[in-house]
RNA sequence: GGCCCCAUCGUAUAGCGGCCUAGUACGCCGGCCUCUCACGCCGGUAACGCGGGUUCGAAUCCCGCUGGGGUCACCA
């Protein structure tokens, strides 16, 4: 009974000819991580690459941290970027359920299949007792779990329930070296003792992530493991346990392992929860499209080829090989994601763009649920003219909301009335002379920009970029704008006067004051 | 501290022994275009951490060092 855990034939490696089965297993805590996200965006890549399935898995076995609005905010995020799975909550599938806080029969099963061959033992042990027998025997009190309860006879444990104690429950490690062949790093060796028995159920005999993890790959058959680098180190647990699964009957292959590498803030830690960057929704709600946040974040660790860096999710599918995906820890670095999402926003179909500025619209609040027939037609005309000069969505709706607000309600900035001379007062009067001369129906961006040229740089002789600022500033409340001459005929004859004479006014106001 | 991972311009990367006087992208700096800002275009800045090997030849292979990161829970 002494080492059972070592005896049996060997389990084999995943048949590299097998349909790939990759999953995504999140615990919901919190908000959606990028990294976390990244990590479901591999997944489901090489999965759709290969053909193979993407299963989604919930470990919800800490209560205490676990919530039903985390889960509810991954679903979103997935949605909201694409990225579908086969197999898993929601949809259902062979394996259910997918949710491991319902498993609980399973894994008391199977601790006690464990139990009964051996491969796991209770262990009565305190960590302060574990640490008072390191210091007694001179050894670093920091060196974790010393195995000691491995060879406790029935009437030490009786005595230890005597006196109340629960044990945990250990898998034994076996006593040699762990090897593995990482898909992103090559080959890694844990040194025979390295890694001390570990917990795979708590006292109460709640199973723990140490259990769980390995043990549902096993049963949903999973042949390859896509995770954060964070969990490198408890490798050789998940193969001693993976061992022992096989001894039993339960696993009939080892999957293959790969780490990606992390995604790390500023400076050089690894992006903190506490981070704004590091939600999801923070990127989507300042307007990174799923095209353009995919994209990004797809490059945190692969790359399509030497010189290209934007891509479409398509060509990512197509091209994608764990394999390839590099070791190195990656900065998120926010103005480069946010060039790449520009990208993709001027490679949208002119009305898809129009569409997905509406959200934004509404939550600067210069929309209401419903476009008005107003609203609609401004927007219709205005999408056109920023979606080349934006990276982000929420950008869009903030460079042409002083289109959406009423003439006496426009905030005029302060840097409006700066540096436009002397002769500001005279150049509005002599711009809105010359727009007075159109009437309705010859209030196009072609005749505004020709009457406003004629008077103000050939008749008052001012430099182009001088001459429409005072109107810029007029019109728009900013020194910048979309393109003068069309926001004006979006803003129709009376407006854009009446935006005139007020601006005439308040800066005689500000000369005087 | 033990164990593990990582190491090319500021950032992300290309490079898998000669094609590298190291390519691309973002950033940054100039310029062009131009009603502002962008977009676009042109040009520029900037890197193989150090030391040993192996080899005719190393950014590429090996070892050491240094540096950075992660992990050592009855969290996941």
């Amino acid at each position: 009974m002494s080492t059972p855990a070592a005896s049996g034939p060997a389990i084999p490696a995943v048949d590299p000819s097998a349909p790939v089965r990759v999953r995504f297993c999140p615990s919901p805590t919190g908000s959606p991580h990028v990294g976390l996200i990244r990590t479901a965006l591999f997944n489901w890549a090489y999965a759709r690459h290969t053909g193979g399935s993407l299963v989604f898995r919930i470990e919800d076995t800490d209560a205490a941290r676990d919530s039903e609005e985390s889960y509810e905010q991954l679903l979103e995020a997935l949605r909201w970027l694409g990225l579908d799975w086969d197999e898993g909550v929601e949809v259902g599938g062979e394996h259910g359920p997918y949710r491991q806080s319902e498993r609980g029969e399973i894994y008391a099963d199977m601790l006690e299949r464990l139990t009964a061959s051996g491969h796991v033992y209770e262990a009565f042990s305190t960590p302060e007792e574990v640490e008072e027998r390191h210091r007694a025997a001179g050894r670093d009190p920091k060196l974790g779990y010393d195995n000691h309860d491995r060879h406790l006879t029935e009437e030490e444990k009786a005595a230890f329930r005597a006196e109340g104690r629960q044990p945990v429950l250990r898998l034994r490690m076996p006593d040699e070296d762990l090897t593995f062949t990482d898909l992103v790093r090559g080959e890694i060796t844990f040194a025979a003792g390295s890694t001390p028995d570990f917990v795979v159920a708590r006292a109460d005999g709640r199973p723990l992530y140490t259990l769980v993890n390995p043990l549902d790959d096993a049963l949903m058959g999973i042949t390859h493991v896509l995770r954060g680098e964070d969990l490198l180190s408890s490798t050789p647990r998940q193969i001693a346990l993976y061992r022992a699964l096989h001894a039993i009957g339960v696993a009939d292959h080892m999957p293959a392992f790969a780490h990606l590498p992390y995604v790390m803030g500023e400076g050089n830690k690894k992006l903190s929860k506490r981070d704004p960057e590091s939600n999801v929704f923070h990127h989507r709600d300042r307007g990174f499209i799923r095209e353009g946040l995919l994209n990004y974040l797809a490059l945190l660790g692969w790359s399509l080829s030497s010189d290209e860096d934007v891509f479409t999710v398509d060509q990512l599918v197509e091209h994608f090989d764990v394999a390839d995906v590099l070791g190195n820890p990656a900065r998120f670095d926010t103005k480069k994601a946010e060039a790449i999402n520009g990208t993709h926003i001027r490679r949208l179909d002119p009305q898809d763009f129009r569409d997905r500025l509406v959200p934004h619209l509404r939550a600067q609040e210069l929309v209401g649920e419903e476009l008005t027939a107003r609203q609609a037609r401004i927007l219709d005309g205005a999408a056109p003219l920023v979606q080349e000069r934006i990276a982000l969505l929420a950008e869009g709706a903030d460079m042409m909301a002083f289109l959406f607000v009423d003439d006496e309600q426009l905030e005029i900035e302060a840097k409006a009335f700066s540096g436009l001379g002397e002769e500001a007062p005279a150049t509005v009067d002599a711009a809105v002379a010359a727009l007075e001369e159109l009437d309705d129906a010859a209030w196009t961006t072609e005749r505004i920009e020709a009457a406003l040229r004629d008077a103000l740089v050939d008749g008052l002789g001012f430099k182009p970029r001088k001459a429409f600022g005072a109107v810029r500033s007029a019109v728009s409340g900013r020194k910048v704008s979309p393109p003068l001459f069309e926001s004006m005929e979006l803003l129709g004859r009376a407006s854009s006067l009446a935006r005139l004479a007020r601006f005439r006014r308040e800066l005689v106001a500000r000369q005087e004051g």
